[in-house]
DNA sequence: ATTATCTATAGATCTATAGATAATGC
DNA sequence: ATTATCTATAGATCTATAGATAATGC
């Protein structure tokens, strides 16, 4: 086909026109790929194999993608976006600051778990993408950090959270996010010593002791 | 030349007999690759390139090593031992508990300040080696983990840490872990917000305020 | 005519090995 | 004779593209 216009979503060029179909078509390779990235890694996952388990030819992958970091990126911004709906969706901000947030990390912890194997995928594979898509990854990293950050302000602002510097209150949310990741990147570690609900239990308490 | 012999140290077969010919040359093997690899990836680095980096032939490099996948144990190895290294030959055991675990914990934050591309190199490339080999890299992180934690027992014991369960003191051993590797891999974020010193500072703040 | 898809393959690698060569010690 | 090292390459891939084919709308 012709060449790639820069016109479509995902901050990605597309060969074909129709903006519906490229979402759709490209929504079936990564749905496709990440599979195969969990399982292989993205260097191992081969074109072939993407195009076997999509249903699409090689050759028209390359309509939707103009290279194979191209499809890493789709993959990437898949996994964030599931993740910080899954997030957002579910959380409260409604009562009581201290005790939305211990709720919010809860959930947090719990949609984690879930997506443990996403989770590694970022950790592992973020390096291989191209600079500006490696800072968008990035980007998306800091919204969700964000969400905390936010729950932080609330729980400050109607004293049920003592006050905190600027600086404390983004430790504080950084730290909680990698708290999360931690329970999917060191599972080999600590899943046995810890069930989930543990985990959560023993991590909450630690962190809720230093906000009080 | 032969086939390789399962003597040798490393946990790694060589064709070369002299063992101490073949320490030499692996050291010089994983110096070279260690720096290609972190540069442009595991994946991304060519034998051929680290060839020319270390100053042996290619046909050289494999009567040292079987497959490129154990040049990547070479290097995981070579990078926990030097990390542990550091840390135990700089930490203190003479003290009160609580303040040989602060000064230990601050030694630490500044040796994954130094060696933060190995850590980095690590988090993304373990997933990499064969299973066994993974395995042995996970058994070397869990010795660096035990440093903390005997740390903490001693500390519970002098009465100058308060009584933890055996799970809660193991988890704050990961804990700290965790947050040493995180000014690692999220540099790009922490590194705006604070110095290794401030960093350093309110994160220890934040710990012994837990254990006191 | 235009758009989307497919097949076939060019062109570029890359790992690991075979077998020759050089150096060392009996 | 044995040990260590080197050169040259077999054999196996893999990404991305060129150009043909099928489907759709004027």
């Amino acid at each position: 086909m012709g060449p790639l216009h820069e016109s479509s979503s995902n901050h990605l060029p597309a060969a074909v026109k129709d903006p519906q179909l490229v979402w759709r078509r490209r929504r079936q390779l990564a749905d496709a790929a990440v599979k195969l990235f969990i399982r292989n890694g993205f260097h191992k996952t081969t074109i072939r194999q993407i195009a076997a388990a999509s249903g699409l030819a090689i050759g028209t992958i390359y309509d939707y993608i103009r290279t194979k970091e191209d499809l890493l990126y789709l993959v990437c911004q898949a996994i964030h976006q599931e993740m910080h709906q899954r997030l957002a969706s579910r959380i409260t901000r409604q009562g009581v600051g201290a005790k939305d947030l211990e709720t919010a990390i809860k959930i947090y912890f719990s949609v984690c778990d879930q997506m443990s194997d996403y989770i590694l995928l970022i950790y592992q594979e973020t390096k291989s993408l191209p600079p500006e898509h490696k800072r968008l990854v990035m980007d998306h990293e800091l919204e969700i950090t964000q969400v905390f950050s936010d729950l932080l302000s609330r729980g400050v602002n109607d004293y049920s959270i003592r006050p905190l510097a600027p600086h404390q209150q983004q430790l504080m949310a950084h730290n909680i996010m990698v708290l999360g990741h931690m329970w999917a990147f060191r599972r080999w570690a600590l899943g046995r010593l810890f069930s989930l609900e543990e985990y959560t239990r023993l991590q909450v308490e630690l962190i809720m002791g230093q906000l009080i």
